[in-house]
DNA sequence: CTGAAATGTATGATATATTTAACATTGAGT
DNA sequence: ACTCAATGTTAAATATATCATACATTTCAG
């Protein structure tokens, strides 16, 4: 079948280089609940793509720095 | 109040410049409906990060090239 | 070790994205 | 002007993201 692909993140990386932000933090910033920043963190659903763009910006990174659309199979 | 932002997308021109494909066929390569292609473009929603991530692919272009997070106001 | 803070997990309610279907409007070709 | 394909619009139903709350587990300073 076609590629199968996934969402990755590198939230909690970028947390722990931010002076060790906790989810609670980063939650705030971007104006979402904390269990909204486990859920992404954890991949078990992809954000939409304007909690995404807050996520970037909250860290000051680039977009695709923080997301990447990976395949995992032919 | 704190700074505003749209979500903007170059989705239109792309289609154009891609032989000028149309929304439904836009639609099928993502696996939308062309009233989810309709909305996005017109900017009725902001799509989920995924199908954000399918538009792209299908274009071959950097993400980035595709959507922008643009401050409207300080 | 103990306790508080941070993280993880679960569940039901709410908001938003997406589908489905139907119809209206536009635009280009003949 | 006619026609057909593409685009635009609306409304109701469904799927998914997010919220709100509560509690369990980990972690680490004291």
């Amino acid at each position: 079948m076609s590629a199968q692909y996934k969402i990755t993140n590198t939230i909690k990386t970028l947390r722990f280089f931010a002076n060790e932000m906790t989810q609670q933090e980063l939650a705030s910033k971007v104006g979402v609940t904390r269990q909204t920043i486990m859920a992404i963190e954890k991949g078990k659903y992809s954000p939409s793509l304007e909690v995404a763009f807050k996520i970037a910006l909250v860290f000051g990174r680039p977009f695709d720095e923080v997301f990447a659309y990976e395949k995992i199979t032919d």
